[in-house]
DNA sequence: CCATACAGGTTTCCAATGGATACCAAGTGC
DNA sequence: GCACTTGGTATCCATTGGAAACCTGTATGG
């Protein structure tokens, strides 16, 4: 079985079979579209993809970057963005091997429209914050 | 500590305090536009701000439309969109008693954004199912 | 010759997370 | 008294994610 099947745990190789598919309701599990948004909305892909906009990088460059990533995620993250065609690998013979990753047009395409939700993280932030602090506040704040 | 207490499991209570947080990088694990992306790109908050941003919606309805969310996850994810400011709840007294959920001028800021990466999924997907097709023979798919 | 370091991973182990299911409250209908 | 409604919580268990160890292959230092 080629379709379905599971490669890297928590990275599942899901490529829904064009018969399955149900286009245009994103609230469809077997949506294309929602499957491809459950991929890259996870806590490090478009921290990658925004690096890589910038600049090629390598692995350790990556991982040096991003506060927080662990090798294994780094590398799943990674694997999953080159499956979907989103980033490139590019190993060089050099000793010690160096491994170049970079991303596509593809991928930049994705980042462009992602910018739109930085912007709007940090231009709102401020109000978020408050948010929190005021349903804190008012649920007694002591939940946890 | 008020700050940085984890209330529910899945959906901590981070709220950085002022002199914690790096602004302008968001590779930083206490950069607050990182933590905020961290907390809306998970599976399903972006599904129920998108449903409601088009009307009002109660509990069973968004689960029922969801498909795949158990409650429990819709329960959590509705509670921190709350706390974030993105959505609001309000509790009618009928019986059985109705809860409403309803998207705030803050959370339709987030979806504006957001829409632009569900277009870029819906016109992408083709490429991106082309990409993993070709990834999987590649790697003589069977790795799984 | 052995230890060490580098780059780029994979493996292992364990805690946190997510999903399925059962349960709860409070009232209504039968 | 039993089933059924809405909107949840509690519990159990599988999957996921993070930390750290290990691996491959080469070069450097002692």
């Amino acid at each position: 079985m080629q379709e379905g099947t599971i490669s890297i745990p928590g990275h599942r190789k899901v490529t829904p079979s064009p018969h399955e598919t149900r286009r245009g309701d994103v609230y469809a599990a077997n949506c294309p579209t929602r499957q491809l948004l459950d991929r890259i909305a996870d806590k490090w892909s478009a921290l990658i993809l925004l690096l890589l906009s910038a600049e090629d990088m390598r692995f350790n460059a990556l991982k040096r970057r991003i506060e927080g990533i662990s090798q294994k995620m780094l590398s799943q993250t990674l694997r999953s963005l080159e499956r979907d065609g989103l980033v490139t690998r590019a190993v060089e013979p050099t000793v010690p091997v160096t491994v170049t990753y970079a991303i596509t047009p593809l991928g930049c395409g994705l980042i462009g429209a992602m910018r739109a939700m930085i912007e709007w993280a940090e231009s709102c932030m401020i109000e978020v914050t408050a948010a929190q602090r005021a349903y804190d506040l008012h649920h007694h704040a002591d939940q946890g």
